[in-house]
DNA sequence: CTCTTTCGCTACGAGTCGTAGCGTAACTCT
DNA sequence: AGAGTTACGCTACGACTCGTAGCGAAAGAG
């Protein structure tokens, strides 16, 4: 729940309220599962540019009042939306680097087949460009939950041998951050593009081929850097 | 123009009309230059959620009338806009295929940093995962313009001899256009990726891992495939 | 039982959309 | 020069969306 307001915690407190927790009747979170359920399917249905708060208002049986108590916006509602989605990724352990790619990459390109988030996600980066408060959210909400998928991937690697261990000292840290950034966007950015820009399919003959070209990008980076 | 709409070929026609141009007043050169540097004037200023088309008419000093007879909507007005920026793009040759894989991704990326490009380009990529035309014109006004580079960086690099030739035979053709797709992929899904969520510089000292990374795959996959 | 907060509902001004209708301007062909 | 055709600017319009305000009722906390 990134995007979520906060209206009580700017609003007046007293005192041990707050150990508590806020007085008054609580939102209801059953609202809450109708409203973004409700956002998925208008995303389903109308994708992006036609989705209007009123109408996903009425999809929840909800009074469109309660729809801006909670969320600022359009951008706000989608993301949240959509984020809780990329709870579903996981890295399970299949044994090796190249299948533990494979893996991720099918997995991520099986969630930018569903049509909920296919127009969400560009659209509410999009918007991004001119709202850093809504960069922040993506950044939490979508960005930090996949790279710490590449993050245990690579660590799996370095225990099984197949990639180097880091260095020590700072330097070294330095290094293995930027190197852990470079490939998620390489990963990310191939298969969103793929899938969404170039359009065909993120199939596993296409994982394979892209996997193989990494990893002999990885291997050929060992030397250096 | 990709997103132009035509008016007077599908309404009546006499005759030799056809073959010396259509009759009557012709549409003002001027005014589509004017409206186009309107959009992005807008694109910069508002973004793309807040753009409006009385705004972009208000702008190039043209009656919002005149726009929706030459474009259908925001989504083809944007594109159409934005699309001309593309033209731009080049590969010069720099010896090397290292050298013209840095040079095009420094190029990609300062097109990126473009407030409009960026605004625009993902907003309509969204779009066009709910409206096929906009994305048949996408294809044509962006993706193939860029993948022409591609295949022109990989001509070069065969007759330098940094890459093995293509083979005969249309299965040797197929595995090339397939490869062609691959490494166009990575390279704008890597930058768009880099520049647009994760919101980092594509700056030289990027381009020049990614770049390492990319070379090292490429000749690791000589082997197969 | 009181206090606090949320909820549903209605209503509202402001803004945008895309279109229709009109008279005028610009260009082509006879 | 005149007739025909198309583009243009302008105004006006209904339909829709936005985001907010105000109200009484509902739901929990102390």
């Amino acid at each position: 729940m990134v995007g979520r307001m906060q209206c009580s915690p700017t609003g007046p407190r007293k005192g041990r309220a707050r150990l508590t927790g806020r007085t008054g009747r609580p939102r209801s979170a059953a609202a809450d599962a109708a409203i973004l359920d409700a956002t998925r399917a208008a995303l389903v249905e109308l994708g992006w540019g036609k989705l209007t708060m009123g109408d996903v208002a009425a999809r929840a049986k909800v009074a469109k009042t309660t729809l801006y108590r909670r969320w600022a916006g359009k951008n706000e509602l989608v993301l949240d939306a959509v984020a809780v989605l990329f709870d579903e990724l996981e890295l399970p352990d299949r044994g090796s680097l190249k299948d533990d790619i494979e893996g991720v990459v099918l997995q991520f390109a099986a969630l930018l087949a569903r049509p909920e988030t296919k127009t969400a996600l560009m659209a509410v980066v999009a918007e991004s460009t001119t709202d850093d408060a809504l960069r922040a959210r993506i950044r939490e909400a979508v960005v930090e939950r996949q790279k710490r998928l590449v993050v245990q991937g690579r660590q799996r690697a370095q225990q099984r041998g197949e990639l180097p261990p880091d260095g020590g000292g700072p330097e070294a840290a330095a290094a293995a951050a930027r190197s852990v950034d470079l490939i998620f966007d390489v990963i990310a950015g191939a298969v969103v593009h793929r899938a969404l820009v170039s359009g065909e399919p993120v199939d596993a003959a296409w994982a394979a081929r892209f996997t193989t070209l990494l990893l002999a990008g990885l291997r050929g980076l060992e030397s250096r850097d």
